[in-house]
DNA sequence: AGTTTGACTGGAG
DNA sequence: CCTCCAGCCAAAC
């Protein structure tokens, strides 16, 4: 049994379309800080599982969102090259240094 | 209605 | 760096 109501669940659904299309360019973010952001703390399997039903639709930058380990998604050979594209260098072990690249929605404020 | 699965996570070998 | 495991939550079987 959901433990979330299908209201809040399109609202999850919506928030996280809305999160992942602000992510800029040249930085990435990673499912857990997508669904704290989308205020569904735990709900990361569940924005997995979003993001791959759109997958490539609606031009959402979803090959920004990795996993905590910085680790890009198995079996998607293009999005390596989608992240380089936009200066995301990946390290020798093939991921991504999320200290370098990692989002920080706060970058925007700028004058704190 | 019970079990398995997955674009997850953090920690343990 | 690798794999394995428990915890997690909704969806698919």
């Amino acid at each position: 049994m959901p433990r979330i109501s299908d209201q809040e669940k399109a609202d999850f659904k919506q928030a996280v379309y809305e999160i992942v299309a602000a992510i800029p360019s040249g930085k990435v973010s990673t499912y857990g800080e997508i669904a704290r952001l989308a205020g569904f703390p735990g709900y990361q399997r569940m924005v997995g599982r979003i993001l791959r039903e759109v997958s490539d639709e609606m031009g959402l930058p979803c090959h920004r969102v990795l996993n905590s380990q910085g680790r890009l998604v198995p079996g998607w050979a293009e999005q390596s090259e989608l992240l380089k594209d936009e200066g995301i260098t990946l390290k020798p072990s093939g991921c991504v240094d999320m200290r370098k690249f990692g989002w920080n929605p706060m970058d925007n404020i700028d004058e704190i």
